[in-house]
DNA sequence: GGTTAGCATCGAAACGATTCGATCGAATCG
DNA sequence: CGATTCGATCGAATCGTTTCGATGCTAACC
């Protein structure tokens, strides 16, 4: 940059003006230095020395865990696009990180925190130490760290409620591994049916949920409603339940969690559905505050139930 | 860390090197330094002014496009994974880019175009003239980029054979957007039918799929057989017919594209796999191939068809 | 005992910008 | 016409490391 300031015939600092537009710069001179970079084949400010001059990198973690099941579930995507789109407007962009601390040695801004399911993460008190902004998405509560999160309990209730109006008495809960979106859930659905079964956890995946939820159909399963912790795994209990000829809703009701789209499933889910995009819009608010060192308030974004045609009365 | 190796009593070179461990430093000295560090409460060197010196940041960015539609496919995220896992072990971190270059400002030590159906980049022009190195999948044949790319041409005329060998001789085609995949595909298609009729182009995206080729069906096909571009395409169309009435492959035969598991269709699609991981390791390699300076050569991976119930005898 | 190796350590020069405070002119105001 | 203001420009300090070449010191060798 200083042979393009002197072929300009400027100052070092008035070149760097000239690129950032940070100060007021008259328009003849930045159109010299402009071309006199164009000349020189400048191709702007490197940016490794901006970042070390102001401190900042411009690059967001996100925790997702491993990528090929941490999106598996299309849930993740609208509020990994809505997150992405916030931090692209400022110039940000978002770094993939896996559940490890490989990634200790990047220059991160902040840190996404969005693995439900894992309550540990080592990578936590490096971070907290270099005071790097942490936001949590419906994840465990650590020191210092904003929280975003949903209505898990009372929309589990509410899902609850419809299952008990449409006169079911037994019923049966597919869960994810003990986390704090799974605690809050289950503690919602027992304010309506505190004798509830567990089937088992598995993770939101359609196959795995088949494979957890076939024995359970297989052994005569004693309830006449199941609620699953996803529209994935509610959409493995609907087919696996076919498989065995049961109908639903007719035999047996199924309910998911989370109102994504599942095209292939001739049914509409009865879900709770959370608003992922605005979660994601919440998420990517968050960090800016945090990088700006605004205060930051934890969000606890509403749900809504959403009655599809997987319920239906309970078989007498 | 000028502070560091004060109170270690050792020099500040001594402290960069105990920390790093580039250079021989004896135990004891090393020993000194961190626990100097750990009682000043420092964490290590600053990541932005590691990354001035060395002239590198340690993060690539890959763009995809927009993220919802980028990972709706299944296809994608075996690959994705993939690229990361072997990054990661190199310290490297992932960055996701849509399709501007609103993230030029931001310090890439690479850069992955992995946007299937996009030909054109405005961004490419920027990295070049930064000599960043990018790597192209599938993709566009960008002066100075390193390609991968899998066998199109020939997977498309094995299936295409397959067809053929069960008699089927009106074939027609669902496709992507014009691309490199694409005209390889229908080339290597047109080779064993060189009139097979275009149904329309679509993304690889259920919904999409069935929307375009239902109207088609009513139309009456005048086809016994539909090589889709991607397996989320064929079960869109499997779907599709299956709600006309039409038997699968009884009816009609519908092939796809990818090797990705179906799990919530009762059918394993005669599909053409491509080896997904395979692919996200080679993109690795030449990324860092490229950052380290070292010669790439191109790669072409290999295909496989793989016959599933999708595809049956002609009907007469 | 003198030379040579080799290891640990150190000083100083980059890396390439941004930014603060000061300076210099020209325009505005009374 | 002199004082004030404001915008444009400039100098110099700074961001926090890494790394190159040099230096000192010990140990091994003949």
């Amino acid at each position: 940059m200083a042979d393009v300031a002197a072929t300009a015939g400027v100052s070092l600092s008035t070149a760097s003006l000239a690129f950032s537009g940070n100060k007021p710069v008259s328009a003849a001179t930045r159109e010299r230095v402009l071309s006199a970079a164009a000349q020189l084949g400048y191709t702007g400010p490197n940016p490794l020395a901006r970042n070390l001059r102001q401190g900042r990198s411009g690059v967001v973690g996100i925790a997702v865990g491993p990528l090929s099941t941490a999106f598996r579930d299309p849930a993740a995507l609208p509020m990994l696009d809505a997150v992405s789109q916030v931090l692209e407007r400022e110039g940000l962009g978002l770094l993939l990180m896996g559940e490890g601390d490989e990634h200790a040695a990047l220059p991160l801004d902040a840190v996404i925190y969005d693995i439900c399911g894992r309550e540990t993460w080592d990578a936590y008190a490096d971070l907290a130490a270099r005071d790097v902004p942490v936001v949590v998405v419906e994840g465990p509560s650590w020191p210092g760290s904003t929280f975003i999160d949903i209505e898990h309990h009372a929309g589990a209730t509410a899902l609850a409620r419809h299952l008990h109006d449409l006169g079911h008495r037994r019923v049966a809960t597919v869960t994810l591994a003990p986390s704090h979106p799974q605690r809050e859930r289950e503690a919602g659905l027992r304010e309506v049916f505190p004798d509830a079964a567990v089937v088992g956890a598995c993770e939101s995946d359609l196959t795995a949920a088949q494979e957890l939820v076939g024995p359970w159909l297989d052994h005569g399963p004693g309830a006449t409603a199941v609620v699953c912790q996803s529209d994935v795994q509610a959409a493995g209990v609907v087919l696996e339940a076919r498989r065995r000829g049961l109908d639903v809703p007719g035999d047996l009701s199924v309910a998911g969690f989370d109102g994504v789209a599942t095209p292939w499933l001739d049914l509409e889910l009865t879900t709770v559905v959370q608003p992922l995009a605005e979660k994601g819009r919440a998420v990517a608010r968050a960090v800016l505050d945090r990088i700006s060192g605004t205060d930051t308030a934890d969000v606890l974004l509403p749900v809504e139930l959403r009655v599809g045609g997987s319920t239906g009365p309970a078989r007498s």
